[in-house]
Parts: structure tokens; sequence; C-alpha cells
DNA sequence: GATTATCGTTGACAAATGTAAATATAAGAG
DNA sequence: CTCTTATATTTACATTTGTCAACGATAATC
């Protein structure tokens, strides 16, 4: 049974450390100590700190190594990435956001088989899509825009 | 001079409460009260402690109308979305932003107009789009993924 | 003018977050 | 076997966040 992880709970800090972890694949506190020394200022205490609540929120699994931990992610990048992303879309308006989006490629350094992804992806939606989004911004009042 | 308002700052309630104001413009507390209850069952404390907590962020400014307040935002719905998503964004690996896209571009329900700007923004990026996206997981490491 | 309905201001309190020191422990070095 | 070192565990503490109740002032109503 896969429990079920929140990455929208990560804090900011933690996320910073699921990133190196995520990156390395696994690690021991000492590693993800030296690593983020490279960009933030925490102490050792900080950072152990937030391994072991992010072992409290299910975010990263631990296995003993002799005296110490090695920690690993629960959960993926991607998943969490998808997470997090999903709970930022559903906190707009649904009118706006398409523009986000087209704000978000244009500023976003894509790969060219990425963009071919999304130009097909785009194709396909075409056909189907509405000349007008609805905005959903309160219950029964009109559009926000 | 226009202060300096730090959306990503603003909590998940306090959001909530910015989409109503953001939406029928300015609003007094009795008003986003009586709108906010149609979702949340705050209590009116609850939601005015919200609001000044909000005009402590910058987020809102008051105009004193008689004995109340009328709310109004110092920030566009659009700027606040931009800031999220911006750092949203900058917590992810550049490798992984395209794909990152692509699912929410599936995800979303678009306009035809919206559709066709992306297009026209991706056929102009596509000139000069890298083959590959560089991971910036971590400084010296090599790639993520 | 007294009573009631509205607002805003204060004060509260538990839980989560950022940040860390102190302490205990086990393992490796000599 | 003792000293040092690497780890983990405990404890701490100020802020922020989610939620409110209580109090005070002002306006509207009877």
């Amino acid at each position: 049974m896969t429990l079920a992880v929140d990455a929208t709970e990560m804090t900011t800090s933690e996320w910073e450390l699921m990133r190196i972890i995520w990156t390395i694949g696994q690690a021991s506190s000492s590693e993800v100590i030296t690593l983020i020394r490279a960009k933030k200022n925490w102490t050792e205490s900080t950072v152990k700190t937030l391994l072991r609540r992010l072992v409290g929120k299910n975010a990263l699994k631990t296995a003993k190594d002799g005296r110490r931990f090695i920690y690993s992610p629960n959960i993926t990048e991607n998943d969490a990435m998808d997470q997090m992303s999903a709970k930022m879309f559903s906190r707009m308006c649904n009118m706006k956001k398409g523009k986000e989006l087209i704000k978000l490629i244009s500023e976003t350094t894509l790969s060219k088989a990425d963009i071919q992804t999304m130009r097909a992806v785009l194709n396909d939606k075409l056909q189907t899509a509405p000349d007008q989004v609805e905005c959903n911004c309160l219950p029964g009042e009109g559009s926000c825009c």
C-alpha cells in the first residue's frame, strides 16, 4: 500500500532538501548538510530537524545504515510538482488560467521536443475548445473579468 | 510610489478573501463575510482577522466609509498569480518545467483564443529553442534526470 | 433617548514553521 | 579501552497561521 504524501504541505525549506534528495536519489543527513550549504546557511541542527519533519510528513523514508539513516523520497519529484501546480491552479479563476499559462510558456526555456509536444496537445485541444471559459470566481455572481 | 506586495506570502485562507475582493473590486467586511460563507464556514471574527492581516501585508488598502472600511486590492489578481506561479516554477528543476507545462496545458480548459496565442508563442520559441534544457538541481553536480 | 445591530480592535490559543543549542550514543581511531 | 567524531534525539523559542471570543464604539431603530 502506497501511503499518500501531500507534497503541498511541504514548506519551502523542506522542499529545498527534497530537491537534493530527489536529485541524488538518496542521502545521509551529512550529505544533505554538505550539499545544502552551497545554497543555504543552515546549521546541522536545522537540516536534521527538517529531515525529521519530512519523515513525519511521510515525504521521506529512512533505512538504517549502521549508526545513520539513509533518507529517500516517498514521492517522486514529478508527482510533487504535479500536486503543487494543481494546487496553485486551483486558486486561480478558470477564466484566467489560459493567460497565466501563456505567460509561463513565454518565460520558460523549453526544449524543442517539449515545444513539439505542446503543439500536438494544443492542436488536439483546439477541436473541442470553447470560445470562452466560464469564470468561477463567485458562486452565483456573474463573471469576474 | 507603488509599494511592493509579495503575493506569495498570502496564505491560502487569505487568498480566498482576495479572490472575492478582486472579483467585486472592493468590499466592506460584511460583504466579504457574506460572500465567503458560500464556501467557508468561518466566523465573522475569523474573516475580520484575515482582512486585517491582509492590510498588514499591504495586499489590501482601506478607505473609510463612515463607520466602516471599504477594502480594495493593492495588487491585481494577475500580478498575484504571476508571482505565485513564478515562485512555484522557481522550485522546479529547469529540465522538468517543460513536462509540467505540458501537463498543465493538457489538464486545463482553454479557450480557442488562448490556444491560438499559445501556438503563436510556441512557434516563435521553436526557432531558438535548445535541444536540451540544462538541469539546475545541484550547483556543481551533473544532471538530475 | 434607550436598545439593537454593526463594525472595528484586542487578546487568545493551539499548531505549524524557521532556526538552533544541548545532549546522548555509537563507532572508529589510537 | 579511551578519546574523538559522526549521528540522532530532545528541547527550545520566536513567528506565522488558523480560528475565535469578547469588548468597545458608532449608527440605526423604536
